[in-house]
DNA sequence: CAGTGGTCTAGACCACGTG
DNA sequence: ACGTGGTCTAGACCACTGT
């Protein structure tokens, strides 16, 4: 047998997967470098660099110049979540989607607010209530706080047709996000929003986001009775 | 003014992001090619080539042979979440890490557990009930399921003094895995365990993990009162 | 078929961090 | 100080896919 191809990086994060689950070289310990691996393979060096680059990306090993790289005794691998725009999650699964904008008001932006998005000046912000549908289905109830220092057209902006999510992805680069995923029992105004008994465990996800340091926007999203959020790695 | 210095990859990504935040190019459009753009930033193929591929995994843009390069007219990124292992987690804000099993049984996986995991042959599992304390908290309820065809040796294993999600994650490798979050109402017997009222909203991890198709657990995981998950990007 | 991204090479220099 | 990973180059060939 004569090895006719070239070594891939794929190759190699393959095999050196592969040992690492044989437990080739202990959990913890040092691999070989760079240029010994490079050798063994019979491949340049930045072709191995690329595979234990994608590895160290994946959690698999700990790289640090001088001190060589180890086996993570216990890999840590991040699941990886797409955040779905509404729309486009609504209409995967073959439903219409609708929007309702409920309430709309321009105000000075409470304390809690404030301190969320670590600011501590009197800010002038715009509120908006809206509920987004899967047909006839109430999908998820959306507030949310606009930043109207960083984006002062949204004062301009009557949301009636467009939801501010999809608006401001058109029109506001942002440069740093933030997401939580928690849960609550829904309060009377929620129930009746989303159309479930009051108390239901509904899924809530949070989000924040800057521009080079200067918030943008805050949102709670209230999602339906039953939503879940899954993903692969 | 004389460029000393040579161009990175990072430079490039800053620069074409700041292009496409100032839709120097529109959204949605054909950027310029790698061999041009290398020129204009006066570096080689290789450096524009990392700097696009990288964008292209941050979701920025989408590259196809042939066809070239495109904007997305909506930049889905995503949200990467690190899936903390329970010990360190409740260790990382000072508390001790306690664990108790409450029952452990070896029984024929029912209907439900094998449709999860994709299988359709009667097999044995193991299923334990455990709970994690962040000292003399209640943290989490772990309901767990293990496939003994696929990792035998858990038969042999008490898991009276360690979990088995750090067994597993010591003794068997796993290829794929897939998380959902979700959130559900405390039951009778889960509120109890957990000290909340019976109705509380509850935040619920499930974990299904596979080694080259091979299920090997099942996990869904309650956690405590007001837990959530935070990410940044 | 031809153009674009995908990958590999061989060599070089640099930056970080351990000893 | 020096070894290891991090990055860059200039050039080459390949693979996919739109026309």
């Amino acid at each position: 047998m004569i090895e006719s191809q070239k070594v891939s990086y794929q190759d190699i994060k393959k095999t050196i997967l592969r040992r690492i689950y044989n437990k080739f070289w202990a959990p913890g310990s040092l691999m070989p470098g760079e240029v010994e691996l490079a050798l063994e393979f019979g491949c340049a060096r930045a072709t191995v660099n690329r595979a234990m680059r994608e590895l160290a990306e994946d959690g698999m090993i700990d790289r640090k110049r001088k001190a060589g790289t180890r086996i993570k005794s216990a890999p840590s691998r991040q699941a990886k979540f797409a955040i779905p725009r509404i729309k486009e999650e609504i209409e995967a699964i073959g439903s219409v989607y609708r929007y309702a904008l409920i309430n709309h008001e321009l105000l000075t932006a409470p304390d809690w607010i404030l301190a969320r998005m670590g600011l501590n000046e009197e800010t002038q912000m715009i509120r908006l209530s809206c509920m987004h549908y899967a047909g006839s289905r109430a999908f998820q109830y959306e507030d949310r706080w606009i930043n109207l220092k960083t984006v002062p057209k949204a004062k301009m902006q009557s949301f009636t047709k467009i939801g501010p999510n999809e608006w401001l992805i058109k029109e506001v680069p942002f440069s740093d996000a933030e997401v939580t995923f928690s849960t609550i029992n829904a309060d009377e105004k929620i129930s009746r929003l989303l159309g479930v008994s009051s108390g239901t465990a509904l899924f809530t996800v949070e989000r924040l986001t800057w521009l080079n340091n200067a918030p943008i926007t805050y949102a709670k999203l209230f999602f339906h009775a039953g939503y879940q959020i899954t993903s692969r790695l």
